[in-house]
RNA sequence: GAGCCGGUAGCUCAGCCGGUAGAGCAUUCGACUUUUAAUCGAAUGGUCGUGGGUUCGAGUCCCACCCGGCUCACCA
């Protein structure tokens, strides 16, 4: 531990931590003074995916937690494979026909079927940074297109032919007999069809930077140069050139790509570069344990986890445990929103600590809050309520609006308000929604019987006269009471459960002239008619 | 074939630099309620996958094995 006498702090043990510190060392022979670089890749055939959000919010903490460490100034450049090829027509887009036709072509060249952008690549594109934007990531958006056009992948790219036959005893041990006859590190863009072409080389001539290769179609033979955007890399090639070039010195990748970051790095040291640092996550599970994926479309998108939970607790979810599988489906979600909630109230106590105390400080370092809201924890993050209680109390309230389960929450606690508490706002509105999707379904209303049914229609005629008075909970309470023992239940406790079973759907719930009170009279008739018709 | 991850209470998991095994849920009991619990208190519950090793001391470190799961071996 004393070769960390150059960082400005102990380390804090958690993740981003050890990475960052994993990084100081990778780098400690170095220019201090260089900005170090994280990379995030993208592939803009599609829309951005929880996939993409973990990738980016994980590198950003280490990148927090080494500066923190080093006081060294580092950028995260968000890189967009936008040049690759059309493969496969995704089947969650519109003009299926027209994309058909592009098939083969740079995604950069392939016309936007949502029409409202240059390209198919550029929607994305501008899709993935909204993304990225609407969590408050700090990054560097880079379109590969416009890094090869520009010539900034020249020099680099000149060198690739120089070991071309090097990267080639490196990559075509690991194919398969027939990819290997067709293989080449350099993909030249076709000059007549625009075509990204997956042909062997005829021949290589470093010297002018260009390449000759036969188009299998027409037999005609080009001269391509591989600069200024007129020949693009194969993909793990293209990763170690990119590495090379740009001079990345960290970057994440799930353990799906162990392989290629070995190649990668093996061809990125063959080009003379250092291969940067970067943490193998695993991958996300869904419901069956079964790997998520893009195409599969199952397990969970960003979009429906942010429609039951805060964005927040995709942050703490994304925190835990990075080298381990994880389910990622809804019922997680509960969970990870109140380690949040119970990790920003410590955060924010330590944080008033750690101005003049150390180990306060250190704690804080180690705090997930401290990463989701980017080394600074708001004043009116957090909730008084945890979102398990929350969900507990939309079940029991049969909460079909916020205003129901503000009704409730007040009479607990008159302070609280969306205003004063938008976080707790915040899960109110998804616990409503979560127990509509979830909860109310799985429920089951049962039917009164005779004597049941004539209660309930003295109860409805009783809040009829009730409808226009003001909401008095002890007197409707009362009202109810005095029904169930005009029609003889005993225990009353029966009449009770009846309310719950074949109203609210469920065994047990609150004190029902509270409950009408809060649900307003005329609902409560309204839900009194509905079971009757059953 | 190559590689990765896991096995701790009934369930889901936490367990840091080795120092008397923890949480939530579930279960049971109690308090408070005109029936309730969104509340509070308490109890029950574990041979830490197996076998070795290091150590005064191992869930934790090392080795071997068993079981379960995943990923890559076509494309990116």
């Amino acid at each position: 531990m004393s070769d960390d006498a150059h960082l400005l702090i102990p380390v804090p043990r958690t993740w981003p931590f050890e990475e960052a510190r994993k990084l100081a060392e990778a780098l400690a022979g170095g220019d201090p003074e260089k900005p170090v670089l994280f990379e995030t890749g993208y592939g803009p055939s599609g829309l951005p995916h929880i996939g993409t959000f973990g990738e980016v919010a994980r590198t950003s903490w280490v990148r927090q937690a080494f500066t923190a460490l080093t006081g060294r100034p580092a950028r995260l450049l968000a890189f967009s494979d936008d040049m690759d090829a059309l493969r496969k027509v995704p089947d969650n887009v519109p003009q299926q026909d027209m994309l058909k036709q592009y098939i083969g072509q740079p995604l950069s060249r392939v016309p936007d079927p949502f029409g409202t952008h240059e390209s198919f690549a550029a929607h994305n594109n501008a899709r993935l940074c909204a993304f990225l934007d609407s969590f408050g990531f700090e990054y560097e958006f880079a379109s590969s297109t416009l890094y090869y056009t520009s010539g900034r992948f020249d020099a680099a790219l000149r060198r690739v032919l120089e070991v071309h036959d090097r990267i080639l005893d490196v990559i075509l041990p690991t194919l398969g007999p027939d990819r290997r006859a067709t293989y080449s590190p350099v993909l030249p863009l076709h000059p007549e069809t625009g075509e990204v072409m997956q042909v062997p080389m005829d021949a290589i001539d470093a010297a002018a930077g260009t390449v000759r290769w036969t188009d299998p179609a027409s037999g005609k033979t080009f001269e391509t140069p591989v600069t200024g955007g007129h020949a693009k890399m194969q993909w793990k090639a293209d990763w170690a050139m990119r590495w090379y070039a740009l001079g990345v010195d960290y970057e994440m990748s799930g353990k799906d790509l162990i392989d290629s970051v070995r190649l990668s790095g093996k061809i990125c040291r063959i080009l003379g570069g250092d291969p940067p640092s970067g943490l193998t996550y695993e991958l996300f599970l869904d419901d069956k344990g079964q790997k998520i994926s893009k195409s599969k479309g199952n397990g969970l998108s960003v979009e429906e986890w942010l429609r039951y939970a805060i964005p927040e607790s995709l942050g703490q979810y994304m925190f835990n445990q990075p080298q381990r599988a994880k389910r990622l489906f809804f019922d997680v979600i509960p969970k990870a929103t109140d380690e949040y909630l119970s990790h920003v109230d410590k955060a924010r106590a330590l944080q008033k600590e750690a101005p003049h105390d150390s180990e306060a400080r250190q704690a804080l370092l180690a705090n997930p809050a401290w990463f989701i809201h980017r080394g600074e924890i708001p004043a009116d993050a957090g909730s008084p309520v945890s979102f398990a209680m929350l969900l507990n109390l939309a079940s029991v309230a049969n909460a079909e609006t916020p205003d129901v389960l503000w009704g409730f929450i007040r009479r607990y606690d008159l302070t609280v308000s969306p205003q004063t508490h938008p976080t707790l706002s915040g899960l109110v509105d998804r616990a409503v929604v979560y127990y509509a999707d979830f909860v109310r379904p799985a429920k089951t209303w049962r039917t009164p019987d005779d004597k049941e049914r004539a209660a309930l229609t003295d109860l409805a005629a009783a809040l009829r006269g009730q409808e226009t008075q003001a909401r008095d909970a002890d007197a409707l309470q009362n009202l109810v009471f005095e029904i169930g023992k005009r029609h003889g239940f005993d225990p009353l406790r029966a009449w009770f459960t009846c309310l719950y079973e074949v109203l609210l759907g469920q065994s047990e719930g609150p004190r029902f002239g509270g409950f009408i009170a809060l649900y307003g009279v005329t609902e409560t008739i309204a839900l009194i008619d509905a079971a009757l018709a059953r």
